[in-house]
This record gives C-alpha cells, structure tokens and sequence, in this order.
DNA sequence: CGGTGGCTTGATAGTCTTCAATACATGTGG
DNA sequence: CCACATGTATTGAAGACTATCAAGCCACCG
C-alpha cells in the first residue's frame, strides 16, 4: 500500500508508461493501439505491485473495482463450493487478465492466489470503461479478450463432459504448453506450479487419478515427469491422442 | 433476406422502437437505460426474425457480424468435438444472448439451433460497439452480460467437475426454474424443450444416466416427470440435495 | 395407424474414487 | 547445515458410480 502511494506521488521520469515498455503488450490489452493510445491506456495503470506465492490477489467476496493483467508469475483463480471446499476454474499467466467474472454482480466470485512470485497490474475498471469511448480498438480487444474467456470456458467444459483422466491430462499439458510457447518459454520442458490436487480440481478428477495418468503417460513414453518439471516427448502424438478420442 | 430488406426500407409507423416496446427488455441490453438511449438501441436491431424449431440460427464456422437476442423461445448451443459428435455447451432463453463466443475469433465457434418455435433480434455487433460509445449504461450492461456468462459458465465446470449425476440433474432443473420464473414463467411446473440426450451432453452424462436420475428423484418424491413435463414438488429439498453435496 | 425417434429399465463392464500405506520434497528451526 | 516435520506424490486394492449394450415401451408425426 505504501509503495505503491510513493510510486504514484513520485515525478515520473521522461520515460515510456509502462504498457509502452512492456514486453507483453502484444498479448495484452494494448494489442492493436496506436503508441499515443498505449500511453493514455499506461496512464490507467497507477498501481503495479508483486503478489509473492501463496498470497492472495483477490479474496471471494470483495468489491469488484479493478481488473488485474499479469505482468509476471502465475496465478490460480477458484471459487468455493457448497461443501467448503475449492475449485480451482483457471490459471493465469503473463498477459491474461484477472477478475472479468466480478463486472456482472459487482464482487469477486471467488478467490485469486498467486501460485509463484508474481507481478500484477491494476486496471481501474471504471476508468477503463471511461478510455475506452475514446479508443474504439481498445475496447475491441477488451471484448475479445472476454470472449476468449468464454470460448475457453466452453472448452474446458467440453473436456469436463466427454473426456476421461489421460485424456484430460494431456489437454491441459497441450494447453499450457501452448501458451508457455506463446510467450517465449520451451513448449516441450516446464515446470508445474501447481499441485496434483489444483490440477485435478481443475480437471474435475482427484489427485490420486492425476497422478496415475502422469504415469501411464510416461509408460507410453510420451511425457517424462518428474515432479513438477514435464518433459513433452512428442507433441504430436499427445495431439492425437486427444483428435482420436472416440466415444 | 427479402423479407429483412423491405422491413428496412418500410417507413417505420409514429412508434416506440422495437427494445421500447419489448416487454423483457429488463432482462437484456437495455437495463438501466434512458427511453431515448432504448430508442437509439431499437433503431440497431433492424433485423428482428424468426427460426422455427430445429432450424439453425448460427452455423460453425460462419463469420462473426452480429449477436442475437432471444425475444422468446428457445436455443442450444453446441460445439464441435474432435470425433465428430456435438457438445451442448448451453441453453437460452427470452432476454438472453447469443454469439458472445463469436467476438474474439470472428467466427462462430459453434451451431446454434432453435427447440423452439423462436425469435431473436439481430444486433450488428460494430454498431454495438460504436453506440456503446455514447451510452455508457448500455456498454456497462454488455459488459455485465458478459461476465455473467463467465460466471454461469464456472459454475457448469464446478458442476462438472464436482458433482454426480443426480446433483447435476438438480442443478440443471433448479437452474431452468429459477430462470423462468424471472421471465414470468411457473417456476415449479414447465416443459423441457430438449431430450434426454442433449441435457446428458449439457451435463457430462449418457442419456441413459439422465433417464435414470429422473426416475431417481421422482422415486425420492422430490419431482414429478412425465415425459418432457416437470414438476418440481419439493424446491427446498431439491436445494438442500445440492448443498449437502460433501465429496 | 404405422413408423420413427425418444425414453425407460436391466445386466454387465469399465473408469474413477476412496481408503491406505509409503516415499519423496521442501522448508523451518535447532 | 542437518534433522525433522509437514505437505506433496506415488502406488495398491477395494468399492462406487457411470457407461455400455440390449430390449422393450411410449409418444408423436406424417
């Protein structure tokens, strides 16, 4: 809190805002803007600030004003199920953007934990809004980037209703292989920041079940795992193992 | 086509603009607006058609130029999976809508098909957007919409993720009741407009499971079925069936 | 009124969960 | 820096739930 007050009252320096000079702004809202729109959409970003793992971004609950975009690190969203326990329903990484399921009632739904040091900024929803009359194409990419949560969702649901363990395994390692690769990571040796048992919340099986089909699929010589670090043998084999599920 | 072109060129009569007059249009884009914002909105929708029951309204694939507002009746939506079999991925109903998925590839990435004789009042999508621009309630309400829909769309993955056959059921039928009583509908006694088959896709279940669930809780007393014809005797129950859901 | 698609119900098989025991990893305190 | 404690992961065996296969019934539409 204090940091960040200082870092709104200190005299910025003749420098690019930050979306300007951040390395990701093709994947994040800025992507399409002119530099003098990057500017005025950097000017919205006063708070800028590191969730270290473990820590809560957002808790279920409170007052929705702000989406976050992630910066750096990886984050786990969930929301609480009736029995009190957790369900985890994304994980987050560079360039993805926290808390679009808080606009429709107006608070968080569920919660928002870092799963590795990360690094977040804030976006004054309202004030989004408000910029967004003026910059026609940046609210064009914020509806895409919406609606690209939802087309996920849909896939995700997809895979919940009419997949089974390996093959929902191997889905979800395609996925995040994928977007490591989209931001400049191996897509084929990552680590995984999150547990056996966020995975299978995730995925709708237990952790047990998860891992026993990270096993099977090392036995089929298709993926190496070695606790959190997985190795992706053959990319196109784990693809068509998903193309071939017939039911 | 013809037909939407002469509804275009046809002087419009001394009257209140289609949203104006729309007796849902507390349920849709129009929440919240001045009578001169409706009427701006209504002078969007110049397309306003019906599709009879099992006919497309939206086809895979198809490019992206509008959305659609149920003005009543029914839809499905479904995605394509990879063996060639179609997942429902959601009902609507009157106030709803369609095509949000459509936003962020500019394409449709499912069908859409009407279980019921319907109506939906076509939003050309740039227009919209460029409105939006001079009404802010009516982009903050689209932008609510929207987050809704990734709101129902976790709670579907909890409820896929989670729970067993008769608690999806019970969620799916409460889920249906509370919906239509919000649009003036019995909320105890209505019509399934789908098959066994297509809620068993919607909720990760064979059609048989689904069978076999409604026998089940008729059997408890906590419904009646008779065929597509529900009745819901014990609301209460059925909420409670759901909560005390401990895995 | 027959046909077709949708629905119900039974028996069996497959998959995942549950319960349990053990091994491993990480990080904290002595 | 090591030891220990706790959280995390692996693996086995038994049980629960849903899918599959199959037969018959029912409703609706032409």
């Amino acid at each position: 809190m204090l940091e960040s007050t200082l870092a709104r009252n200190s005299t910025t320096p003749p420098y690019k805002s930050s979306c300007m000079t951040c390395s990701f702004r093709e994947l994040c809202l800025p992507v399409g803007l002119e530099d003098e729109e990057i500017e005025l959409l950097g000017k919205l970003i006063n708070h800028k600030f590191k969730v270290r793992r473990g820590e809560f971004l957002l808790h279920a609950g409170s007052p929705f004003k702000s989406l976050y975009a992630v910066k750096n690190g990886f984050f786990k969203t969930s929301v609480l199920k009736a029995d009190g326990r957790q369900q985890v329903t994304g994980f987050y990484m560079t360039g993805e953007l926290l808390g679009l399921d808080a606009i429709s009632l107006g608070k968080h739904a569920g919660d928002t934990v870092a799963l590795d040091d990360s690094e977040v900024c804030e976006v004054p929803f309202n004030k989004l809004e408000e910029i967004g009359r003026s910059i026609p194409l940046l609210m064009s990419q914020f509806h895409k980037i919406m609606s690209r949560e939802i087309v996920q969702d849909h896939s995700v649901m997809m895979l919940l209703g009419s997949m089974r363990a390996e093959e929902r395994l191997t889905t979800f390692l395609l996925n995040l292989s994928d977007r490591l690769s989209k931001r400049g990571y191996s897509s084929t040796s990552f680590i995984l920041r999150m547990t056996r048992e966020e995975i299978g919340s995730y995925l709708g099986l237990k952790l047990e079940t998860v891992s026993r089909s990270f096993s099977k699929l090392q036995e089929e010589g298709l993926i190496t795992i070695n606790n959190k670090h997985v190795t992706l043998n053959n990319i196109d084999a784990l693809n068509r193992k998903i193309g071939d599920a017939v039911y």
